[in-house]
DNA sequence: TCGGCGCATTTGTCTGGACATTCTGACCTG
DNA sequence: CAGGTCAGAATGTCCAGACAAATGCGCCGA
């Protein structure tokens, strides 16, 4: 085992050097140079060759554990994850996913507009009840059929956000350029039958399965940056998820 | 800011200190002593107060910025974030969080056998199509309404699972006590219409919709430990999620 | 032949220190 | 008074080393 892979550092880069080892492993890993299974050296003869202290190797390691690309057994030594795992933990919007699956997706903004918010999404949001949000409701389309109504609620001040971007980007996307850093998302997914406007909007029959999602998204400091209350249809759309635990 | 919070240290306890002094602050922040917002000491003086070393401290704080707990900004601090966002990123059995609801699950166990595995689930246990693996049926109530049909697949020799033991205590609870280490879930949800049959023994009408989970689990080593296939009635469940990006 | 003991290997934890980078706020200047 | 500049404070990165604990394997004895 022990493949000779080969790591150069630069030193003078402003990239950490536990980041630039942990990213030409993972590059390693991901080409196949490192077989799942396989052993990396151990601690201190890595941190011997490349010419760095241990520490700094176990910050590299440690990264790469998190994510879920390795694993350390004490006495052992540390190997590469066996299994394909899909490794999708990243905080995306359901445009980023069309978009990455090679969907074309295409948005038609139905409203879009300050509003006074009712209490529940107040409380919610953590602004003070029947002061003004955004407003926001789409209609998402992939590969040219209606997939989803979307309904989201925002702070005002956090973008500015007009129907034009959102019907050429992704929300998640256009908050991101905004230096909005979401880090956290809480959301509840469930299933129930289309109303009547529901079955309209989406072309499908009054009482067909529908999936919903409710999620609030949260920045760095814990404040909510977004409210959003969305319905799919479920003979088209699926949701993904991957957990893991440390 | 600055709560004066008591830590002491057990170091002649097997817990690791780094762990001792992050549990600490977790619960005094759960008990409100540091509010959200406030500042923690800066590390260095931490370090001084409890006796320990810089990276020592760092390492515990690093933890609960993991967990989401707590926020740091370099040149600024430490804080406790603000928001109540909620914390269960914990791999969790449909039992697990019924019983922790108060619910009072209860689980009839429909079939338990080895069986031949067909070729795509084989794939995803990672095992030769045509083996045999344990199949596994239950019918899940909570307070005393059927709620889901859980159908599994696990590799054989994992667990010695009987009846008794899965209408008395969850999947999960069991391959836990078996010594199975599980880390990763990658989970799919959906929705679709109840069939004939499950309309029956869910107590709903055909058509009505269910939340369908399809899951695999892995353990530390990335291979596949269970696979199942699930569909909840929708009027009685959802699911939640939280995701915590790094 | 089989079971248990001990040893080598490897990661886990902890120390103490150094310098770099970033952010905030006060001060100074135009 | 507005703007930029600089110093202080805090976290980020990195080093060199020490001991502890768990694992797996080989050796040895029954």
């Amino acid at each position: 085992m022990t493949a000779n892979l080969a790591i150069d550092l630069d030193r003078s880069s402003p990239v950490p050097l536990y980041f630039q080892v942990a990213e030409q492993i993972a590059e390693a890993i991901r080409r196949g140079d490192l077989a799942p299974g396989s052993r990396l050296d151990n601690e201190i003869l890595l941190a011997d060759k490349l010419g760095l202290s241990r520490p700094t190797i176990r910050q590299a390691i440690q990264y790469l554990v998190d994510k879920g690309l390795l694993v350390r057994k004490r006495g052992v030594g540390t190997q590469v994850v066996h299994g394909q795992v899909k490794r999708s933990v990243e905080l995306t919007s359901l445009y980023d996913d069309l978009r990455r699956a090679g969907q074309e997706p295409a948005t038609q903004v139905l409203t879009l507009e300050p509003r006074a918010v009712e209490e529940e999404v107040a409380g919610i949001l953590g602004v003070q009840a029947g002061s003004e949000v955004l407003y926001l409701e789409r209609l998402r389309f992939a590969a040219g059929e209606p997939l989803a109504v979307l309904h989201n609620w925002l702070p005002v001040g956090l973008a500015a956000l007009t129907a034009a971007d959102l019907e050429s980007r992704g929300l998640y996307e256009l908050l991101r350029s905004a230096g909005v850093r979401m880090r956290v998302a809480n959301q509840r997914i469930g299933a129930r039958a289309a109303t009547q406007a529901e079955a309209r909007l989406l072309e499908e029959r009054r009482g067909a399965p529908l999936l919903t999602m409710v999620r609030t998204t949260y920045d760095d400091q814990g404040r909510a940056v977004e409210h959003g209350s969305h319905v799919y249809r479920a003979s088209h759309y699926s949701l993904e998820v991957t957990l893991i635990e440390r």
